[in-house]
DNA sequence: TAAAATGAGAACAAAAAGAGAACATAATAA
DNA sequence: TTATTATGTTCTCTTTTTGTTCTCATTTTA
């Protein structure tokens, strides 16, 4: 396999990094825009050389399919061997502050789990008696349901994200902080959206 | 293999160490420019010499393929960067139970400081107030001296380890536990030696 | 003082990147 | 259907980037 340019590199990561960006997969056309380029010929030859290295799929010959990952780029993506997106601040009551450039915290594999992951930042004490403190980071497995019990990141009402233990009974859904101070909030199933459960966690004692 | 010269090992180092400053390998002009140096020529002369060395990969024939370590020069580096060596378990009372095989752990920059630090995991409730819990993974800066209020890993009478708060006046060291159902410890200065001190945590949350 | 090391800068060739045109086919509209 | 636009492909040409090889001056070291 043809060892990619550095140009090629910045082209598959400007992809994999902005891809939910396009409504659909883009063209080259699109694509040129996105990257400032003039040039849809230039391009493509710099696509080409990504599908060759097995990272785009392949043009399907007769198709105008736009510009796609490939199973395995994706996967790299999700993966990422060792690094995580670290997307946010999650805190109590309001939704999670998303970053204009999302970037990769290395985490060990002991944090993380199998699935795909992404990292937030805790605001607030809400779970203080769990051991989640202001200001440590939370390793996030992504997905849609959990087990009563566990921590998660749910979205309620569509507007305000929090950290918290679920308990799901049939009609009801408990979010249960970890501080004596604060109160169980009690919603209907449809208020509340799981945004993804607890695996892992950090925290810095230095002062940055 | 010829030996290094001074500046040879210098912009070595300089690479080894700001490695992941660069999004990709940088070329001769990029490391000229972070070594505030004028000259493109001089450089090459010596990363030459670090090719030779074998610690820089040597730059593929066709390919304008920026500067990038070898694998052995990685290795070294992961192994004193990156990875910390994880050592054993500390439980209060007890000394450190050390490993056979000191295995590493790929640690976020995130919770080390710049110093050597090695890991350990955690066994027992003494600091769960402070959020650090049975089976946590913390991060330890080798260091014989702390300040007061600073949680280190401490050597009693020379033959047991516990983590704690520590509070240093003129002829007594005090360590203090985080938790209400454990009395803190006075000791002379001369019973305490000093391991490290905590700059960082881990904790997972999935069933091993 | 002599040798080694370091650095600046110029000149060069190959690689990489980009612009733009021309073309064939696919998708879409009239 | 036919005409038109959109999309992928293949060229050529130019510019920029990058590694390489020099010469020469300056600094450091033995």
């Amino acid at each position: 396999m043809t060892e990619l340019t550095r140009r090629q590199r910045q082209i598959f990561e400007f992809l994999r990094d902005n891809y939910e960006r396009f409504a659909y997969p883009p063209t080259l056309d699109e694509l040129c825009e996105s990257l400032g380029m003039a040039s849809r010929g230039s391009l493509h030859k710099h696509i080409s050389a990504l599908i060759d290295a097995g990272l785009i799929e392949p043009f399907s010959g007769s198709k105008q399919t736009g510009i796609r990952l490939t199973a395995q780029a994706q996967r790299d993506y999700a993966a990422c061997e060792h690094a995580l997106p670290y997307v946010g601040k999650i805190a109590a009551g309001k939704p999670i502050e998303a970053l204009a450039d999302v970037h990769y915290l290395p985490v060990p594999a002991l944090l993380k789990s199998d699935k795909p992951c992404y990292v937030l930042q805790v605001k607030g004490d809400s779970m203080k008696e769990a051991g989640i403190f202001d200001g440590d980071w939370v390793v996030i497995e992504q997905r849609d349901y959990a087990r009563n019990g566990e921590i998660v990141v749910a979205l309620i009402d569509n507007h305000e994200a929090t950290l918290k233990y679920i308990e799901q009974s049939p009609g009801k859904v408990l979010l249960i902080p970890a501080n004596s101070a604060m109160t169980t909030q009690i919603y209907a199933p449809e208020q509340v959206q799981i945004q993804g459960i607890l695996v892992g966690q950090m925290r810095s004692y230095r002062v940055h």
